[in-house]
Parts: C-alpha cells; sequence; structure tokens
DNA sequence: CCTAAACAACCAACTAGTTGTTTGTTTGGT
DNA sequence: ACCAAACAAACAACTAGTTGGTTGTTTAGG
C-alpha cells in the first residue's frame, strides 16, 4: 500500500475534485488539496503539471462520466431529462464543476468532448422532428437547450437565485421537471 | 472635478463589476480594480470597507437595479420571460455577478431582496392559478424555476455547456424562450 | 538465492512573487 | 485654519511552483 502511484493519483484527483468543487479555480488552494489527500504537493506537479492542469483533469474525468452514465434518447427526451436530473442530484460536483468551468475558462470555449456530444444530440433531435416523432414548434437547437435549462432549474449553483433545498426536497421536483419536458415536445393537443 | 466622494465611489463601484463579472469574489484583484479606477486602493477600505463589501455593494446595486427594471406580469409570463431575456441580454454582469454569488457564497444564501422577490412572485402566480387564469398543471414554485431556468438556458454562464455564441445570435432565441414558456402555460389544448 | 545498482515514488524546506489590508502624510476645497 | 479626500509606502500573510535529497521497490549479475 506504500508506493503506489496510482492510488496517489486518484488520491489527489479526489481531493481536488472536493477542493475545485467547492472554490473554483481561482479559490482552490493547492496546499489544502495535498493535505486533504496526505500527498506531498510537488506530487501535483509531478502527475499533473500543476493547478490548472489539474483542474482539466478533474473536469475530464466528470465529462467522460457525466457522458457515458446517462444515454441520450431522442425518442424519450422527458425520460432523459428525468435521468439526467437523478445524476446530477446524486453528483453535485458536476454542475458546480462545469459552472466555475463556463465562468473561470471564457476563452477556452467548452471542452470538445462536450461539444461534439451536445452537436449529436440536437442532430438526432431533428432527425425525429423529420421523422415526425417530435414537433417542429421548436428547433432541435432549442429544444435542447431548453431541455437542459429545465433540468438545471431546480438544482443549486444555477444562476437563478433558487432557495438552496436539501437534496430530498429536490428530489420531489423531479416529476415537475419530467412534465415541464413533456409539455414542450408534446406541443399542441 | 478632483475631490468628489461620490463620483470616486461610483468610479470603484463600476470598475468593481467588472473585475468581479469578470474574475469572481476569489480571482478579483483589489489593485486591478483601484488602477481602473484610477483611485487609490485604500479608497476601497474607507469607503466600503473591503473586497467582500465592496462586492455585496455591487451585489446590491444590480440586484435592485433588475427588480425595479423588469416588472412581473403574472397575467403575461411569456411577455414577463421575453422582457428579462432582454435585460440579461442588455445587461451581461448580471447573470456573471448572481453566478459567481452562488458559489462563492454558499453559506450566506440569496439576498433577502431576492428572497422575497422570489416569493412574492410566486404567491402572485398562486393567485392567478386560483383565479383560473394560468394552469395547475405544475405549482406556483415551479413554474416561476422553469421560467428562469427557460430564461437564462440560451445566455453565457449558464451551467448548461451551451456554446457561447454573440449577442447578436443570442437574440434570434428570444422567440424561442417566449414560446417554451407559453408552451408551460398554455398546456392542453 | 543473494545483493547491489538503477529506478520510481515521495517528501521537507525553500523561493520568489503576490495579495489584502493598514498607516502616516499630503493635498485641496471652504 | 480646518477637515474630508486622496495617496504613497510598507506590512504581514499567503501562494504556486521548485529543488535536492531520501526511501521504498524492481531488477540484473554472480
Amino acid at each position: 500500500m506504500s508506493r503506489d502511484a496510482e492510488a496517489t493519483k486518484a488520491r489527489l484527483l479526489e481531493a481536488a475534485t472536493d477542493e475545485f468543487a467547492a472554490h473554483g479555480i481561482a479559490g482552490a488552494r493547492v496546499d489544502r488539496i495535498s493535505a486533504v489527500a496526505r500527498v506531498n504537493k510537488s506530487m501535483i506537479y509531478a502527475y499533473f503539471g500543476g493547478k490548472d492542469a489539474l483542474f482539466d483533469a478533474v473536469m475530464n474525468a466528470h465529462v467522460t462520466r457525466l457522458l457515458d452514465s446517462v444515454p441520450f434518447t431522442p425518442a424519450d427526451l422527458p425520460g432523459y431529462a428525468g435521468r439526467l436530473f437523478d445524476y446530477l442530484l446524486a453528483n453535485p460536483h458536476q454542475l458546480r464543476l462545469a459552472t466555475w468551468y463556463r465562468l473561470e475558462r471564457p476563452v477556452t470555449g467548452i471542452p470538445t468532448e462536450v461539444r461534439t456530444s451536445l452537436f449529436d444530440k440536437s442532430a438526432a433531435i431533428a432527425q425525429a422532428q423529420r421523422a415526425g416523432m417530435l414537433p417542429s414548434t421548436l428547433t432541435a437547437e432549442d429544444l435542447l437547450v431548453f431541455l437542459l435549462g429545465l433540468v438545471t432549474a431546480w438544482l443549486p449553483s444555477s444562476p437563478n437565485a433558487v432557495p438552496n433545498i436539501a437534496a430530498d426536497q429536490l428530489a420531489e421536483h423531479r416529476g415537475a421537471v419530467v412534465v415541464a419536458v413533456r409539455l414542450l415536445v408534446h406541443s399542441g393537443p
């Protein structure tokens, strides 16, 4: 158990996740991360390269985990919204990290992984619309973005100053999210 | 023009707004603020008390300005959504400041001013529902939060990793936002 | 099987620069 | 002459990143 590079890297990543999710890039402290991970600070620079690169590593890990944890189902958008809501509720770091990224990385733009993912989802919705399985009241892009907006509306770290309520109380709004998305995709009678 | 306390305070507030909106509380630099405002650094402490208090001053100014710039119309929620969208598009600092606040002030909770504002709006929606002017498919609270989620969905600094597009391109989505809110409040045929 | 060189993992201490905040003094208007 | 407004300079605390050396693990030669 003593000298395990992979285990050390993992401990650093875990501690970094908590630290970055709590304080963002500028607010995070390298010393705190290494202290929590019980690893010498210099290992961060040996394994990841630096503070910013460590944040990128944390971010990438979370993005890939989200993307293949919640499969996209263009034929069942309300169901997708519900599952995405569940995931974000169970992984509260995800949204905070994403929000920090959006605020503190205005230049970099969003990761290519996410970009292509959004592009693919949008294309899938557009195809479903052409097939008549989804209404064309809204464009595919709008529909996707609004779905995300509805899913994140109740969750903390949304820009909307919604009261920060406990996780079990948040869960009560899952049904409403699904209903709202259904209203968007069942437009008309 | 030289010795005007109010003018210096205003210059500091303006510079602080840009700085905090760009970098948040932890990332903001007091030196940059005073440099941009062309005011000695120590005046920040004389007039506001410190970095955090300066952020609060900036935040309060923006909140009150937003609240009495965009009147709430419970009978016309799509219209309200459109006007709110316009305001946030014209004042890009607003959403960034609000998001920084949410992320970096987890303890404080949201300002009471905002809290009561949300409470009042929610109550007004509930009353309109009882009067039969709005459907009761969703609770008043859900309806309000989803409206905010839809309005902010396309805007930058939303947690959703939506491509950062130019302001004039964003404006093209205004119509879609209004339509989406209309779908929520015109449930059924 | 043994041992010593080679290597990887790890650490304590240090550096150079930055940060928010304070203090003592100077200046300008009335 | 008075006092608020403004400033320059200094301070103590903190921060990301580095360095030289130490310790455990692997491996090659006998």
